[in-house]
Formats: C-alpha cells, sequence, structure tokens
DNA sequence: GATGCAGTACTAATTTCCTAGTAATCAAAC
DNA sequence: GTTTGATTACTAGGAAATTAGTACTGCATC
C-alpha cells in the first residue's frame, strides 16, 4: 500500500535546501558549488532532485538564459519551526516545555550554553512586558 | 547507489516505539492494542515492522509461551536526545542556543509555556551551582 | 493422531528515495 | 551550417518503507 509524501523533507532534500538558502537563489550549478563537499554528486543527480523541490513546493524556477534558477518558496526559519513543531507533536506530546526539559538534560550542553538560552528566554520575556 | 539505513526511526516505527514506551513491555498483540486507533493495520503489519525494529536494535524480543514479547533496547528519553541532537545538528548548525531561539520565537508560545521554560532552565542552573 | 488456533517467518506489491545515465534541446562558436 | 557545450527531461535501477497475504510451526483439544 502507499506512501504518503510526507511534507518534511528528506535528509538529501535538506542538504540541498540548506545549500540555496544559503546563496539565496541560484542554479544547478550554483547549488552544486554550495554543496557540502563531503560527497560527490552528479550533475543529473542534483538537477532531479531540485525537480523533485519543485514539484513538492519547496522552490519555485524560472528561466534564465536557458538555465533554470531556483529560489526557495519556504524560508529556512519557517521550515525550522515546522521541524520543531513536528518533532514536539510527535515525540514530545505537543509540549514545546517538554522538548526543552530534555533539551537542558543532556549533558553535552556547556555552563555558557545553558547560560545562553537563560538569556534569550529572558530576552523574549522582556519584549512582552515592553 | 545505495542508501544506508538511518540511526533515526521513521514515522511507522516511532509510532510503534511509543506505544511499546507506553506498556513497557508487550507482544504484537499487545503492541496492536496500545497502538493509536487512527489507522487500523493488520496483525502481520504490525509483527512486520516489529521484526524490523528488532533488527535496528531499537528493541529486544523474548519468547513468552509461543509469542514473542518485545521490549525497548532504546530508551524513550534517549531518543528524544538524539532526536533533539539530530535535529540540531542538521538543522541549527549544531547549537542548541539557536534552536531555543526559533523555539521561543513561535507565536503559538503562551505567556504561561515562557515561563514553564524559564522555570526548567533556572532549575537546570540552580542544580549546577549546588 | 487429526484438527484447529495463534504466532512467526517468508514473500510480495507498491511507493518513495537516491543516484545517475541517456536523449533531447538550444544557443554559441567555428 | 555543423559541431560543441550546457542544461533539462525522461528513464532506470537498487534500497528502504509500508502494508499485508500465505505458508509453516507448535501447542492444545477432541
Amino acid at each position: 500500500m502507499a506512501r504518503r509524501r510526507s511534507e518534511m523533507l528528506t535528509d538529501v532534500e535538506l542538504e540541498f535546501m540548506i545549500a540555496l538558502w544559503e546563496i539565496g537563489t541560484g542554479s544547478v550549478r550554483d547549488i552544486m558549488g554550495a554543496l557540502n563537499d563531503d560527497q560527490q554528486r552528479a550533475y543529473t543527480s542534483v538537477a532531479t532532485v531540485m525537480k523533485i523541490l519543485d514539484d513538492k513546493g519547496f522552490v519555485t524556477s524560472d528561466r534564465k538564459d536557458r538555465a533554470l534558477v531556483y529560489t526557495p518558496a519556504v524560508q529556512k526559519r519557517d521550515y525550522e519551526g515546522r521541524s520543531l513543531k513536528n518533532l514536539s507533536k510527535t515525540l514530545f506530546g505537543g509540549t514545546p516545555t517538554a522538548l526543552v526539559a530534555r533539551l537542558v538534560d543532556n549533558e553535552d550542553l556547556t555552563d555558557e550554553m545553558i547560560q545562553e538560552i537563560k538569556e534569550i528566554i529572558d530576552t523574549r520575556i522582556r519584549k512582552d512586558d515592553g
């Protein structure tokens, strides 16, 4: 039976979107250049995935000279929010507080990071008051 | 070319693990009963996915009477941490602070939630001091 | 011992994912 | 005008995901 295509990006799609978000707008060749060099990929592989991202609505395309130039249709900050909401929903019972609790539970977090997080929260609270 | 099997759970696998985490230990039939009723699934479908989870090392199995009884090999809190680390790495440049910044950026968060989050952080800081 | 029931293992079908090759197109260069 | 080079569209093939059917196994009951 069928699987429904998710509204979340796959690993490779995310990698390509990150490259596109970085350069803002670009052709297949531009995106290839912006990709992590860790894994070599054929030009046509990149083109195929970009077409899929177009089909899925994550990017738009415009023809410039003869090449297609891709632009994100979803902003990075929006997708970040979508990801957090998705994670919160699937694994933390829809409560972001449980997510934060698990996050600060992590031993890897340094005191500096915790302090930074505290400042982010405090700033947000002050902004609400002001 | 090959895809490497991820160390993260797929959507369906996660759904089944959540059911198993809830009941602690159980047979295929127990897990079926603990699943969300939204989607009906055949007994053999559940059995197949449980076997895959066994193969992937997310659960262990023991024979009791004639049925296999499954037990999580990965605790929920560990997988929560793994998910957060994964999200942080792939989308937030490996900095959990950026993740929190985006989280509290969300308009959906109520003042109460923000306060709760602040208390979680403050508690963690006090624990470090003490 | 034959039959029936529950459960597991094996197999299968369909879809997506990922990678990349080949063919077609189209402009530029010779 | 023909060749060259770049790009896109189409195609393909293997792996994983999702669902589920069929066959086999083993215990219990008649």
